[in-house]
DNA sequence: ATACAAGTTCTTGTATACAAGATGAATGAC
DNA sequence: GTCATTCATCTTGTATACAAGAACTTGTAT
């Protein structure tokens, strides 16, 4: 026994909801989940209760809970809100990062260079995702650091879904280098701007996913 | 029996968190609350996930909750997203604000004036929150109205408190009254600037506060 | 006298039992 | 034959019972 179950179980039930496992408008049911997890109900109550205050899922009272899948248009307010909340980061960092936080985002982006050549979407994925926490970061700001990691970590299948279409990891790559340029140059309107737009353009073209979702299994 | 009573007593300790009716590290005990409430653990449980999510409240396991008051760095950390949040949303609702919105955000802010005047920080207060409320919906973006109105609320009672400095309503009122006129104008980074002052102004100020706070009960 | 250790008690975490509302089926009326 | 009503069943919401870990107390040794 670790320690607590809800913890266990509400992490792994939302693992599975964000890759898919569990479909939009799923019901938990809570006695075949409390046999499956080899617990009893109580567990699974209060992490309900952690999911549904994380948005990803919905509880009808005396009904039960249910897989809440943000819809397409959900999705494009979200990334709205993620580009801003990014450029605040990007703006703020530009005077308050460090030479080594300078540094580590280089070498983060240097990685994705080299996934980009071995054609690693994983690797690229894995490096990109530190070069964004590092971002976060350097805003100085703790509380809206965590406000980002929240977020980016509830986008985080739709972006990955992302480096599906044809020639983002490298596009997305130059972004991030004109991020750090702007941040090395103090610029922080510049870095803000490049930030959201590198941000947006996710929310943007999230239609071009909507085809190739329909196309390929996850 | 009419709703679910974790909701009712997670509403219930929420507000006496917030009124600063528990202290700062005060622990919660459950036998106590559920008696007080005449109810058992099993609600109070729930409660605590919700509290806890939310960040009100600190749990530890094996030990218990605890009252978990923002510090004073974390307040302004609070502030400052506060700020770029509503700073985003004014921007927004520069191209997508409808007529009746500004005849209601100028509404609100005539009100906020007779309360001003008869020195109700009270009407003042409620007014003050309506405005608020109105920018959010404004911004087109229900996503990110719904992340405002959850800052907005955790940081009320620090909000209250504002208005205790001198002239303070007053001046809040005027900083509306800037706000309205760059959205009428359509003038995005107008009211992207005027409004990010408005509330970062709270922020930056707030040692203010801390002195007023020793001097006075809540 | 102080510090450490063992046992007791208390609190949390989990399981189970009970109550109340909701869903669905079956029966009867129109 | 269709619709409504009632009853049975199932599921959630709440209470209570049980298990395990943490804290406190008390006693002893240095």
């Amino acid at each position: 026994m670790e320690l607590r179950l809800a913890d266990r179980i509400a992490e792994t039930l939302e693992g599975m909801i964000l890759d898919g496992t569990l479909a939009d408008g799923e019901r938990l049911d809570e006695v075949q989940l409390a046999e499956r997890f080899a617990v009893s109900r109580t567990p699974l109550r209060e992490a309900f209760q952690r999911l549904a205050l994380s948005g990803l899922v919905r509880q009808i009272p005396r009904r039960g809970v249910f897989v809440r899948q943000p819809g397409l248009a959900e999705l494009v307010e979200m990334f709205e809100v993620m580009a801003e909340l990014e450029a605040v980061c990007a703006r703020l960092a530009a005077s308050r990062i460090t030479d080594d936080a300078l540094a580590a985002l280089e070498a983060a982006n240097a990685r994705c260079l080299s996934a980009v050549r071995s054609e690693d979407p994983d690797g690229y994925f894995t490096e990109n995702e530190r070069f964004h926490a590092i971002l976060y970061r350097q805003s100085g700001n703790a509380f809206l650091e965590k406000e980002c990691q929240a977020l980016h970590r509830r986008l985080t299948p739709f972006r990955r879904l992302q480096l599906r279409l044809r020639g983002r990891m490298r596009q997305s790559m130059s972004e991030h280098e004109t991020i750090v340029a702007a941040l090395r140059e103090g610029d922080a309107r510049a870095a803000e701007n490049a930030t959201r737009a590198h941000v947006a353009v996710q929310g943007e073209k999230f239609h071009h996913l909507i085809s190739s979702l329909k196309s390929d299994a996850v």
